[in-house]
DNA sequence: GTCTATACGGCGATAGAC
DNA sequence: GTCTATCGCCGTATAGAC
């Protein structure tokens, strides 16, 4: 891990705990061990490390979705395991960048933001499709898709939250469970 | 609408848009047009505006699954229904305020912070019995009661974010497909 | 590649006139 | 209740020695 590295992922763990705005350059450097104006050997700006940290994650994750959803050899219900699967994994291993890239984005400026949003709207109308496909090969069930996009997203998203906390599960218990979940849903139907 | 609550809830506003710590003073005075200074003979200090905010809606989400809880005439699928009902309410009426509940109580201090926190966990706890007397009266699927707690609460959490584009769609309808979505799962199940 | 020193501006908050 | 003026501090970033 180069110094570069370092100083990202400190900062990313400080960032996700604090809010970019509330993380100074001087805070990193301590965590780093080193005085705020060396910082400046490895990086042009407190902007460029937050751009590294998210625009890197956002990269990762639009991968992994365009590929999926291209594989023909998915069905639906296999595309939205292989998306859930991906969250569980990044929430657990990367959660800082999870957090930052969550909710630090808005503090990106000009081309980044731009950036960033692109690969946020991307990575939705992945998803999109597949749901809307689904929706008419009939394997979904015919709901508003936007809400059913955001629905299922929204607990993906914010895995990082609480993911961590599940000691007492395994992960491949808890990516079933999760997995009933969100596909099935929590009412046990009594049909006779 | 007294000054101090205009001056809130323009903070509230600003504080949702950037984040609490990239607001100044400055920036709400400027917002409710009089000089930052002005702004003390109001409210005692910044941190005051965010614990007003935050405790504030925290208060009325605690006393509202506490009220539906404790309703005796109320089923475990009614009182989920209508804690989504209440998430999707205030969602559509304080968005603002709903952010800033969800990101900025980070950045509390001291004894607002514990306040926060308790009326969290309350909250959790509230919904952690639902769906612990569903799984009990075998209403609820036989899942792990967290991660059921968690996926439907961070569905219910980050409303706001998307709600207000929710254009196409009534509030009952967007109701009904949540509460579906939720409850039900999306997977369209095609038993014989 | 890290340091010290420093520039320059914005921060939250206070004092006191009106 | 709002203003102007100001305090002391901390923010990002640069210059230049070692």
């Amino acid at each position: 891990m180069t110094r570069r590295d370092e100083i990202i992922k400190q900062a990313g763990l400080l960032f996700s705990l604090k809010g970019y705005s509330a993380v100074s350059m001087r805070d990193i450097a301590k965590a780093v061990d080193i005085k705020a104006a060396s910082l400046y050997n490895h990086l042009p700006s407190k902007q460029a490390i937050l751009e590294a940290i998210v625009l890197n994650l956002a990269n990762t994750f639009v991968n992994h979705i365009h590929d999926v959803n291209q594989n023909p050899s998915f069905s639906t219900r296999q595309k939205l395991s292989e998306i859930i699967q991906q969250h569980i994994d990044l929430s657990l291993q990367q959660p800082e960048s999870v957090a930052v890239l969550n909710t630090e984005w808005i503090h990106l400026n000009g081309e980044a933001l731009d950036k960033f949003k692109a690969k946020r709207f991307t990575y939705e109308q992945e998803l999109r499709e597949i749901i809307k496909n689904g929706i008419q090969e009939q394997s979904i069930t015919k709901r508003d898709p936007e809400v059913i996009l955001f629905s299922i997203l929204s607990t993906l998203r914010t895995l990082n939250l609480w993911v961590a906390k599940r000691k007492h599960l395994t992960v491949e218990d808890l990516k079933a469970d999760l997995e009933t979940i969100l596909l099935y849903g929590i009412i046990r139907q009594n049909k006779s």
